[in-house]
RNA sequence: GCCGAAGUGGUGAAAUGGUAGACACGCCGCACUCAAAAUGCGGUGGGGGCAACCCCAUGUCGGUUCAAGUCCGACCUUCGGUACCA
């Protein structure tokens, strides 16, 4: 038999919103709760079946929460600039405005069915001008800022010390460009990703997704807006240890921020005395191992350094290197290829002035360290491949110690990249790699030769974007080409029926001439046409939940203290946004932390990751495998509760598991049980529940038990164990005649986060006037759940040879006694003799025989 | 290659170093029914035994321990991330 999910849920959505339910106030003498999903981009498919996984864990807490008595704050939003919207409207001329809007009240309308207690007053978009305004706002924070590296914060701008040389009028220019070098947004001619068909600049991770669908990609150097993130490289590294996060996410961050310490080693250039090359090596140590030197084909000293000779296949090989795919360079590095030329000029060993020659090579990378190496074949595996490609001396200067039996460090012949013992190094002779490194890097320092370095793999953040479905940046330059901010918030989006960038590789913000250019107080000003990347929204939303009608700021201080004064206490969403949205939101926290904006150092105190839903097949959700589960196909056929329901049940919430359509039945089976329970035939309560029960210690013992174990698994978000607890709870109702009205109320009252509707249902047939959400969630009462006796378990050699049931508190002397005179036991034991017993209190005995 | 997560019945999965497989799906049986569905009750890791019981079993191989799914070491497989970062 069914039960009438339907008509109870509408009935309830509806009740919920009319009444406001849950509405968040600003009581601030409650204790607050911040839980947050991760807002969705609002894509033309709608509702996933995905995003209901994490969305039902936290609304789960929430309504717990709540009925603990704490002020929830629970928001949903959207961030809903991206590239699809704009895609479509090129090909359709459909504003992106209009698909936006279609495709959130769509995302709106599917979680309203789902039930989940989001406080819908507060929801924000990102297109919206009115929260837009503060992502430009905080971008001119940015803009207006500089890092005082000896304060180890960033700074307003107008604190920044500006050199003598440069003050007066005539050095305005040379004055403007030193500030602009200093600022947190700043612009620079980079190498990035362009896609000609796409008309805009991709990201290193949207690359592989384009260029699969037959598009062009290829490296070119262009006018971009960065923001200066690794100013914030230690910082955002040290700070993981403030946040309660996956092992794995702490991981991976620290892989992507990369800290390596080492040192910096100037080489002269035989020659050009005037010259000198730099490079960062984390083992000085090998100095002495140098046999070859390399600079990044784009680096600086190429030019100045290569003779007439050698011009020509210098040209030759950088112009290749430019025009080289990211596709067949990772091609080139997996099977350890190494190309590159020889420059034709010479560096000069610091230690041994010994001459020593310089190429190019696409391996070294001019965006990390100095752009340039010191290669020590004998010590480093690319150096290795390099030098027997190029038939390059190769010289030992460490000793393996001790020999390496498994011979895993030695990669091959000559080569030894791990820690052992200097040799053929005069000053390092015989010490440890460790020690080692330290002498060499004092003695650099000593004989001013280099310094100690921390250097940092994570690279500035690529800022801009040549679309114009973002917001745009609110800079403008005057007729000299200096910057100027736009003081006049929010800087609108311009209405536009064009959505195709323009010829130049600017945005399509360029084709509008009438935006673009602009005249105030009798001067001529042309806007930036870059907007912004879709992770600026998603940058900061957590904070606008706190405050999102606020006109005059982001978020009123009160408001950001309340809420975000120790972070967002659970934040719950993919793994896929592990790196990037975590760390570009965690800089912009920082930044906002150090003017003086947020209270608090980190942004997200717990950070959770829901698996990944597969298919039935076991495979990845896709329309081309036809696998795909729409959340409103279940929710008409099961209801919002199962749906909920089944998704806990699952497995573990972080856990990668496969939908299946035949469990859900069981989940329905439960809740269709729990309605019966309560509810007879008649449509009237059920008797069973108001009587009191027969065997009342047995179910108040089941009671709470219950009781314990759903509010500590919702703790640990372990939800499909606290369901299973109450499909305990429910088994054992129906095998007893009657349960009584307390653990009646109290079992509902356990339910309802999990299953809302249906328990508001129950709850109000149950006499009840006020919604459930907001009543005390049930306490545990220790009593019920001692025991008198248990089930003592006798092993013989760590094998189970009998039970006996046996008082709680038993002495270990009157267990071992009582376990001896089980029969099996005292014959198994007649023959041996007992060496040693084990007793594990009100658990079991081991004896132990020879 | 490196980093991370995970391998338990036919299936999804439980299990502070102390009774492996809770709960659920599926399957089998019984009750209700003219019958079926729905529902309720019971059984269900594999092998052996009439039975009480016995043996085997948590990816593989070792180790620690009275006792290992759980801890340690090596390996295999799958998934995720990352990729010449000096």
């Amino acid at each position: 038999m069914s039960y009438p999910f339907a008509a109870i849920e509408k009935k309830w959505q509806e009740r919920w919103e009319k009444n406001q339910t849950f509405k968040t106030g600003d009581d601030f003498s409650k204790p607050k709760y911040y839980v947050l999903d991760m807002f969705p981009y609002p894509s033309g498919a709608g509702l996933h079946v995905g995003h209901p996984e994490g969305y039902t864990a936290t609304d789960i807490i929430a309504r717990k929460r709540r009925m603990q008595g704490f002020n929830v704050l629970h928001p949903m939003g959207w961030d809903a600039f991206g590239l699809p919207a704009e895609r479509y409207a090129m090909q359709t001329g459909i504003h992106p405005k209009v698909t936006t809007q279609q495709n959130i009240d769509n995302f709106r309308r599917q979680l309203k069915a789902l039930g989940f207690s989001y406080d819908w007053s507060r929801e924000v978009n990102t297109t919206d001008p009115g929260y837009y305004k503060y992502t430009q706002w905080i971008f001119l924070q940015l803009f207006n800022s500089w890092y005082d590296t000896a304060q180890k914060k960033a700074r307003p701008i107008s604190e920044l010390p500006i050199p003598s040389e440069l003050t007066g009028d005539a050095q305005k220019k040379a004055r403007e460009d030193f500030i602009a070098g200093k600022r947190l947004a700043y612009i620079a001619n980079m190498p990035v990703n362009w896609c000609a068909e796409l008309g805009t600049v991709l990201a290193n991770e949207e690359v592989e997704e384009w260029v699969g669908k037959g598009y062009t990609v290829e490296r070119k150097p262009m006018r971009q807006w960065m923001l200066r993130i690794t100013a914030y490289a230690e910082r955002l590294l040290t700070d993981l240890q403030h946040v309660d996060w996956p092992t794995g996410t702490l991981e991976l961050q620290k892989n992507w921020i990369g800290q390596s310490t080492g040192c910096t080693i100037k080489f002269g250039v035989a020659g050009t005395p005037q010259h000198q090359i730099l490079v960062f090596t984390t083992r000085p140590d090998t100095l002495y191992g140098v046999t070859f030197m390399v600079l990044a084909p784009e680096h600086p000293l190429v030019d100045i350094l290569t003779p007439a000779s050698h011009k020509a296949t210098v040209d030759e090989y950088r112009k290749a290197t430019a025009l080289k795919t990211e596709m067949s360079r990772q091609l080139d590095a997996a099977k350890k290829e190494k190309t590159g030329v020889l420059i034709g000029a010479y560096a000069i060993h610091p230690l041994t002035q010994e001459k020593i020659p310089l190429y190019i090579a696409d391996y070294v990378l001019m965006g990390y360290g100095t752009g340039a190496i010191m290669a020590v074949p004998a010590h480093d595996e690319r150096d290795f491949a390099f030098a027997e490609q190029f038939d390059i001396a190769i010289r030992q200067v460490v000793a393996p110690a001790p020999p390496s039996p498994s011979g895993r460090e030695d990669g091959g012949e000559g080569l030894f990249a791990g820690d052992g013992t200097a040799i053929n190094s005069p000053i390092i002779d015989g010490l440890k790699t460790a020690a080692a490194k330290e002498k060499m890097i004092a003695h650099l320092e000593k004989e001013n030769l280099g310094e100690r370095r921390v250097q940092y793999k994570l690279r500035d953040w690529l800022f801009s974007r040549q679309r114009y479905w973002g917001e745009p940046v609110p800079v403008s330059f005057d007729a000299e080409g200096f910057m100027v901010a736009e003081d006049n918030l929010p800087l609108m989006l311009p209405e536009s029926d064009n959505f195709q960038p323009s010829l130049s590789g600017e945005s399509a913000l360029a084709n509008i001439p009438s935006w673009v250019n602009f005249e105030r107080d009798g001067k001529k000003y042309r806007r930036e046409t870059n907007t912004m990347p879709q992770w600026a929204g998603s940058s900061w939303y957590y904070l606008r939940f706190a405050d999102p009608q606020n006109k005059d700021r982001f978020a009123s201080a009160e408001k950001e203290k309340y809420w975000l004064g120790d972070g967002v206490d659970l934040y719950v969403g993919g793994a896929e946004h592990a790196v990037l949205h975590l760390l570009y939101a965690r800089f912009w926290h920082k930044v906002l932390y150090d003017l003086g904006y947020v209270t608090s150092v980190e942004p997200f105190k717990k950070l959770v990751h829901q698996g990944i839903i597969l298919g039935e097949d076991g495979s990845k959700m896709s329309k081309s495998r036809g696998n795909v589960i729409n959340p409103d196909t279940v929710v008409a056929e099961y209801g919002a509760d199962t749906f909920r329901l089944y998704e806990m049940f699952m497995g573990p919430l972080e856990q990668m598991k496969p939908w299946q359509s035949k469990s859900i039945e069981g989940v329905y089976r439960f809740l269709a049980r729990v309605y019966r329970l309560f509810v007879n035939s008649e449509g009237k309560l059920n008797d069973k529940l108001l009587a009191a029960p027969k065997d009342e210690k047995a179910v108040l013992k089941i009671l709470h038990q219950t009781i314990k174990k759903v509010g500590d698994d919702i703790e640990t978000l372990s939800l499909n164990t606290a369901i299973s607890q109450m499909m305990i709870f429910v088994n054992e109702a129906y095998r007893v005649e009657s349960i009584g009205r307390d653990a009646a109320t109290k079992f509902i009252q356990l339910l309802s986060p999990f299953a809302p509707h249906l328990c508001e249902e129950i709850w109000q047939a149950m006499g009840n006037q006020e919604s459930i959400a907001y009543t005390p969630w049930p306490k545990y009462d220790a009593q019920y759940l001692v025991e008198s006796s248990f089930e003592a378990v006798i092993q013989i050699n760590g094998k189970i040879r009998a039970r006996t049931e046996l008082a709680i508190g038993i002495s270990d002397a009157d267990f071992e006694s009582a376990a001896r005179g089980v029969e099996a036991v005292a014959q198994a034991l007649a023959a041996k003799s007992v060496k040693k017993v084990i007793v594990v209190k009100n658990k079991m005995i081991n004896f132990v025989v020879a």
